[in-house]
RNA sequence: GGCGGGGUAGCUCAGAGGUUAGAGCAGUCGCUUCAUAAGCGACGGGUCGCCGGUUCAAUUCCGGCCCCCGCUACCA
């Protein structure tokens, strides 16, 4: 019996107190293709996704509704999801951290990590505003004025719970020097190191006191559970800490956590601590990605700015997806931007992409030789059972470039790996057609003809296999136009790097109307 | 202030001590018509942020300066 090799990655939770953006779709994206990618190689894949929902923030937006903060949070956990399912996120779990079951194993852990003797009562001193009723950093006030209500804040100190993670600087530092891996992209990695390593790691209070919405603490229960302390518990709630133990021992440690660089500190840092304090193991890997800026930035005068020009549309998610599709909108975000650095969203960037590497590259590629396979050998390639295909790309190794956009994708260079994809193989693609010109060649020898459409059609399978995790339905309709014998979820990324013969006739199995296919791609603007 | 990253063609970026500094996109001009007015080919003379230094030679090495960005403990 095999060992499947599993896989579990997880995004960061976000906060229901506004709808996603493109910038939180940008990490749901990256981390969706990594997802797809490790299913097609084989993976037992687990893809937690979930909201964060115990904090006041929520509940103030809920009552300034008038709703409750329950069925808030509900209601906004349905938007976030319909939002990921219009992108095709294909994660497997979505959890809600104000929903019971979170609630029970997350007051499980925080019980064990005082029972170990990581958590002592203190008391926490800091700046106090009486209209927020809540603590400020020095960084929010102004003047020493609250920035909400403009009045002076006052030196206060209340009993608190704090959690021993300065006990935790020297492991830290140990597992980041035996896992250079573990923080990515080593930007973020040498941040969180020099930040130990110069100022060192003090106590934090994880919890809070008199808030009605929360967790609340079981060894002392007038207080609620700090955000973040409960927020990272997500990451194994979901999996069955608490109350499965045998499904989180199949998926914990996490390979993967994909988080935005601001948060690298919590997930760096905090999060193994508590979980070694727990006696549980820490992530194998933390990703930082980027941000994404709309036209270099994004602030109130720029959406004023778009609503003047009509394209205030395009910071609504599920607009881009209506207007375009899920696949235009992915194949954006994961080409122009880089993930593991920022990246720009423009309207006019937008258009160009689309246009020209989607719709004029691979879109008419495929329009092309459907439509001329089909005009001339009535869609079937009759006597090539049995024909090894090809090579269409001069001074190419298959092997070796698929290996090469393997190291992109599993790296999440994404954009790398797509660039790669259309400069490298499809655009080749199509000048090997304008060399041979088969729908010349046709009138003089058909025999070859057919043999240059035969090996053509080859790119538009190991494209199909490449672009799987990225635009997962195009491709689909790209490689099941035709009877590639492997089934398209059986494909791998190794069957994109051989070109093998077929056990029968290469045929066009799509439904065409007057000879073509209707475009994969529309082209826009 | 401290630590780190960066300033290269209109845009996004790659690059390396040394013949004419590269790619993609956009733009211009041809070719073509199988195809989504798509495709292919040609055309880029850009002080490689500024000022010095090392060197036979620097945009690539060193120093200084200017500008941008990230982190600097509880905000995505």
């Amino acid at each position: 019996m095999t060992d499947t090799p599993r896989w579990f990655q997880t995004t960061a939770i976000d906060y229901p107190n506004s709808r996603p953006h493109i910038g939180t779709a940008f990490e749901k994206l990256g981390a969706d293709v990594q997802a797809r990618y490790r299913r097609m190689e084989g993976y037992d894949v687990f893809f937690l996704m979930g909201n964060d929902e115990n904090t006041v923030k929520v509940s103030k937006r809920a009552s300034e509704l008038g709703q409750e903060p329950q069925a808030y949070c509900d209601d906004m956990a349905r938007q976030f999801r319909e939002v990921w399912d219009a992108l095709d996120i294909s994660y497997d779990t979505f959890v809600q951290t104000s929903h019971e079951r979170h609630k029970q194993c997350a007051r499980a852990f925080i019980q064990k990590v005082h029972d170990a003797g990581y958590i002592y009562k203190g008391s926490y001193e800091g700046w106090y505003c009486d209209g927020c009723e809540s603590f400020k950093t020095e960084k929010e006030l102004e003047g020493g004025n609250c920035p909400i209500h403009k009045r002076p804040v006052i030196r206060r100190s209340e009993p608190c719970h704090f959690f021993k993670l300065s006990a935790f600087s020297d492991r830290l530092l140990a597992y980041y020097d035996e896992n250079p891996d573990f923080i990515q992209p080593e930007s973020r990695r040498n941040e969180i190191i020099s930040l130990i390593k110069n100022d060192g790691l003090l106590d934090v209070n994880i919890t809070r006191r008199g808030e009605a919405w929360g967790i609340s603490v079981p060894f002392d229960p007038e207080f609620t559970i700090w955000v973040w302390f409960d927020a990272l518990l997500t990451y194994i709630t979901g999996i069955g800490y608490g109350d499965d133990r045998a499904t989180f021992d199949k998926y914990w440690p996490a390979d993967t956590h994909f988080i935005g660089k601001d948060i690298t500190r919590f997930h760096c840092a905090l999060w193994p601590a508590m979980l070694w304090a727990a006696g549980e193991q820490p992530p194998k890997k933390v990703f930082g990605h980027g941000f994404v800026n709309f036209e270099g930035k994004i602030g109130k005068s720029r959406t004023e700015e778009l609503k003047a020009r009509g394209l205030d549309y395009l910071l609504e998610p599920m607009e881009i997806v209506r207007r375009f599709s899920a696949e235009a909108f992915r194949y954006y975000f994961l080409r122009e931007c880089p993930y593991p650095g920022d990246g720009d969203f423009s309207p006019d960037r937008f258009m160009e992409v689309y246009n020209s590497e989607l719709a004029n590259n691979l879109g008419n590629l495929f329009s092309r030789e459907m439509t001329i396979t089909w005009k001339s050998f009535g869609g079937v390639f009759d006597g090539t059972t049995g024909t090894i295909p090809e090579s269409v790309v001069p001074g190419l190794d298959l092997a070796t470039f698929v290996a090469d956009v393997r190291g992109h994708v599993e790296a999440c260079r994404y954009n790398l790996a797509l660039q790669a994809i259309v400069q490298d193989f499809l655009t080749p693609t199509n000048q090997y057609l304008e060399k041979n010109a088969p729908w010349k060649l046709v009138k003089t020898d058909k025999a070859a003809a057919k043999r240059v459409l035969f090996n053509a059609v080859q790119s538009l399978r190991v494209a199909s296999i490449l672009l799987k995790p990225f635009i997962p339905r195009s491709a689909e309709t790209i490689y099941t136009s035709f009877n590639f014998p492997t089934p398209w979820a059986e494909v791998k990324y190794a069957d994109a790097a051989v070109l093998k013969a077929l056990p029968e006739d290469l045929r066009i199995t799509a439904e065409l109307l007057d000879g073509k296919p209707p475009p994969l791609f529309p082209r826009i603007g």
